[in-house]
DNA sequence: GTTGACAGGTTGTTATGACATGCTAATGTG
DNA sequence: CACATTAGCATGTCATAACAACCTGTCAAC
């Protein structure tokens, strides 16, 4: 065997990625390589990081905040610091729909219904998500089914914003994920969502598409997706049948 | 007027709460009294806030940062801070009823429905949200009726742990808010919270509870909450009722 | 055996300092 | 006037240092 699970990771200085982040990664990645048993040990104190990368212990705590941040570890003062349990996984409808089904361990499919242009964002969707001033411009309009191992699961109306994507035309949009093309395009990405979830009848032709009857009880969610520099990066209806359920894992209170 | 906008906090460095905290809770204070002409200008700079407070950058940052992980500014390099916009107001059903709906303006009403104590878990909600070792062990359970303004809204079941609990009986259990007892008497706060959403149809029992009609579309949400240090706070079951709509706000991405 | 004091290790808080990186607006140049 | 340059200011990263607060296990005293 050539690899060994105790071949320590460097940080490269000289690379653009920063030191804390590089650290994050490296125990990101040991974290979710533990056992149940070891996940109730504490990982490597501050001091002991700090000398085994070669960093300060203020860089290494800010690696272990971005990973508590995320909900992956927690610190308890004069003990240490400890992996948490992960509870919940599934489809939160948060992230993108390809990378959430893949990360399941299941096939996502897409079908484009439909794709236009419009000078304003529709009334519908203004009323249920308040819309600041000047965000309710040109924006482009995309209507897809979404499947999970060929069975229809939702139906999904979303608008982006023209301002923040120039030159994004309709004939852009594929099969494939719709967040990779923004963010290799314009570089941007999203960072916090805000979200309306309510229950419904399912409506004649939402019905058809999703191969169940009329006035089925579905969840509508009705999401607003903001970057980390709070510009709306797109708005999102999605109607999800029955019998699929929506996971928000990790959701930071207080 | 004795009162003036201009009268500036300070920091009480002998309190036992901590500098960055203090600060962050006048940021706070400070930018929710902006009108949104103001939101749109930058916060003053990390060193003019060190120079006023009279405390080190990192100081400063640190307050910031911890603005940043609620969603309520964030920074620019090279250009500054910024408050975010607030797009999404409601009921989460993630936070205290209680203390949610009085923010938004309305009056809670709380009807105790059921109390008991179980061995274990029961297994209809072990199956919806995995249960770890050693969790599933005795629990006080609470039936409730959740009402606003006077109208029934959700039907909710919890289960909380005697093992974080101890001492916990079915009599504590009052109209005000569970979780105000909770931090009294054991210090006990949610930090993090996991959900399953998914549609449904009410069930006769509970459309006489709600109001409703038996069959009508309802939203069931099973919910474990847990502190920071990622031991197991409660689990609920919660059945909304048709036309309510569940928020989640600044949900982190990424 | 139980209790209490204590040592040692851990995270929490805060300071000072330095340099890197990115943005804006003023400046200067053609 | 239009455009490139640049100085200055903003946040981002990282180091060293010190003390506070807290937890756990050890060991002595009762």
């Amino acid at each position: 065997m050539t690899t060994d699970i105790k071949e320590r990771q460097a940080i490269r200085r000289s690379s653009n990625v920063p030191a804390y982040s590089q650290l994050a990664d490296i125990l990101e990645q040991q974290i979710a390589a533990l056992t149940d048993e070891e996940r109730a040990r504490a990982l490597p104190s501050e001091g002991d990081l700090s000398r085994q990368y070669g960093l300060s212990r203020i860089t290494v705590r800010q690696a272990l905040k971005s990973l508590e941040s995320k909900g992956l570890v927690y610190s308890a003062q004069g003990r240490g610091s400890f992996p948490t349990l992960q509870r919940v996984t599934g489809i939160s409808g948060f992230h993108s729909f390809t990378a959430e089904v893949r990360r399941n361990g299941q096939e996502p499919g897409t079908v484009i219904l439909a794709t236009s242009e419009v000078d304003r964002l529709p009334a519908s969707i203004a009323e249920k998500l308040p819309v600041a001033e000047g965000e309710g411009g040109p924006q482009v309009h995309l209507r897809r089914l979404r499947l999970i191992d060929g069975l229809p699961i939702a139906v999904e109306d979303a608008w982006l914003p023209k301002a923040l994507f120039p030159d994004l035309r309709p004939a852009d949009f594929t099969d494939g994920s719709l967040y990779s093309l923004l963010a290799d395009r314009w570089g941007l990405e999203p960072a916090w969502t805000d979200a309306l979830i309510e229950p419904d009848r399912a409506a004649p032709e939402v019905a058809q598409l999703l191969a169940i009857d009329p006035g089925d009880p579905v969840l509508v969610a009705w999401r607003v997706t903001v970057t980390a520099e709070d510009k709306v990066f797109e708005r999102v209806r999605s109607i999800y049948r029955p019998g699929f359920s929506l996971r928000v894992a990790r959701y930071r209170l207080g």
